[in-house]
RNA sequence: GGGCUCGUAGUGCAGUGGUCUAACACGCCUCCCUGUCACGGAGGAGAUCGCCGGUUCAAAUCCGGUCGGGCCCGCCA
């Protein structure tokens, strides 16, 4: 017979169907059972009074795959409304093994408990708590996309396999490749800017590679980046609009769309201003140095507790957990970013921010051959290296005034949720200390 | 890389020198239970307390080492 889905179920009263999933549930009541059965579209009800049938289960797990045919009866008192009886077992996969972590209800997320969480990831994402993060990130990515379709931009794959090291900076992890050295990619930032002189709007939903010895709630070393690159555009404001209108899109539509999700996490409740505020870098020194005493006007960049403070005071003051940072200090300038014509101490960058992290960083770019150039031997990095040249050459043979982001999927996924640890919005998360499953 | 912390059944935890023959909850096993949905009830199995060494009459508990985690900082997404 064909498969029935176990959302379809209520479509199908008074009609025998059959349902294919896991045990995800029993509860047996002498002589009545019931059974909760999983697939895809989430869970169905099965009522057996036949203790014969109850018996096709001894000794078996959750798990376990069966299929099972029955009559659909509509049932207030059955979760959906509708349930199946007179159930008959088909066991198609047995399981005798009891899971290593428990799949029916909600699994600790505590920091010292998530070392058990990731060994058994691949039984507890089976979990249906566990589960709604990564429906809540597929369903994040695709508003992404969408967002992104809808005003002319082209997804792109850069390559992930590089030359040296490509961008400076952040530590790589090296390679062999066919006796030549290679690393990882840290960032498609230099494909992404040649590829602005081809579609002028282009992105990429990939991973970036860092071999940094971070060990905090915040880093692992293979991460998911949006990178977002996009010509023509004349100033910052006009860069931070976009992206600001693209993460107030995706994320009002997740909570409208997963309340239910997100209610299981203790998700706080969304604060969102159509515009998200901005200051400057040394507006939020100057404030917070002012509210906490503690004098952080010569660093070159936000503290981790300068961020957490900035996002609770724009929450209070402007009523958006989203917000900007603004003029990035010069000593954080990189060579591809621009510097700010108004003001050369800073740069035309900023972070956006949301929920005490940053989430991205969002740069207008060098576009003047000569300039980039001398910015890149600034820094001590030869224009002539392989994988430098090639990118000089989009800007030799034409590249307009452009800017984007690199934007961190898992901790937008991580933050949306109300999560406290960037892993935890990761499938199989790679940090200093796992590399398995 | 620096600092601080933690390690007890499959899972989550209690116990910080002797009453520990290690408690409780979930899960598991047996039995009872016809509307459960974190079902309920009765009983049972399961841990030599990460590992090694030391102190002590006595160590899960104190000390040292070691292995494995976690958190913060730096760096960044």
């Amino acid at each position: 017979m064909q498969r029935v889905l176990a959302k379809e179920t209520k479509d199908n009263i008074g009609k025998n169907i059959t349902i294919k999933g896991w045990i995800h549930k029993k509860r047996l009541l002498g002589g009545l059972t019931f059974i909760n059965i999983r697939d895809r579209s989430g869970l169905v009800q099965v009522v057996i009074n036949d203790k014969s049938e109850v018996e096709k289960l001894r000794g078996l797990q959750i798990g376990t795959i069966v299929d099972i045919s029955g009559n659909v009866v509509e049932e207030t008192r059955a979760p959906g409304g509708a349930e199946l009886h007179d159930g008959v077992i088909n066991v198609v996969v047995p399981v005798v093994d009891e899971p290593p972590i428990e799949i029916d209800k909600p699994l600790s997320h505590k920091p010292e408990n998530l070392d058990t969480l990731f060994d058994n990831r691949v039984i507890g994402l089976r979990n249906l708590s566990e589960q709604g993060i990564f429906r809540i990130r597929s369903q994040t990515l695709k508003n992404i996309r969408t967002f992104l379709d809808s005003n002319d931009f082209v997804e792109i794959q850069s390559p992930k396999i590089v030359a040296g090291n490509a961008e400076g900076g952040a530590e790589v992890f090296k390679l062999d490749y066919f006796g030549k050295e290679a690393s990882l990619a840290q960032s498609p930032q230099l494909y992404k800017q040649m590829m602005v002189g081809v579609f002028e709007r282009v992105f990429e939903i990939g991973p970036a590679f860092r071999a940094e010895l971070s060990a905090t709630t915040r880093h692992v070393s293979e991460v998911t980046m949006l990178d977002i690159e996009m010509g023509f555009i004349d100033t910052h404001e006009e860069l931070l609009d976009f992206i600001q209108d693209m993460v107030y899109d995706t994320v009002t539509k997740i909570y409208a769309d997963h309340d239910d999700i997100l209610k299981k996490f203790n998700a706080p409740e969304l604060k969102l201003t159509k515009k998200f505020p901005r200051y400057t870098v040394a507006q939020i020194h100057e404030m917070y140095s002012k509210a906490t005493g503690e004098n952080t006007h010569s660093d070159k960049d936000l503290s981790p507790a300068e961020e957490r403070w900035i996002c609770d005071y724009a929450k209070k003051h402007d009523g958006s957990e989203a917000v900007f940072a603004t003029e990035m200090p010069i000593e954080a300038h990189k060579f591809y970013q621009k510097i700010n014509p108004d003001n050369p101490k800073t740069v035309l960058a900023a972070d956006l921010l949301f929920r005490g992290i940053e989430l991205a960083t969002c740069p207008m770019r060098e576009n003047n051959f000569e300039t980039l150039t001398n910015q890149m031997k600034e820094k001590g990095i030869d224009p002539n290296a392989p994988g430098f040249e090639s990118y000089l050459k989009a800007f030799k043979y034409g590249l307009p005034s452009h800017g984007g982001c690199g934007f961190g999927i898992d901790r937008f996924v991580e933050k949306i949720v109300g999560l406290d640890n960037v892993k935890e919005a990761i499938l199989f998360p790679r940090d200093i200390n796992r590399l398995v499953p």
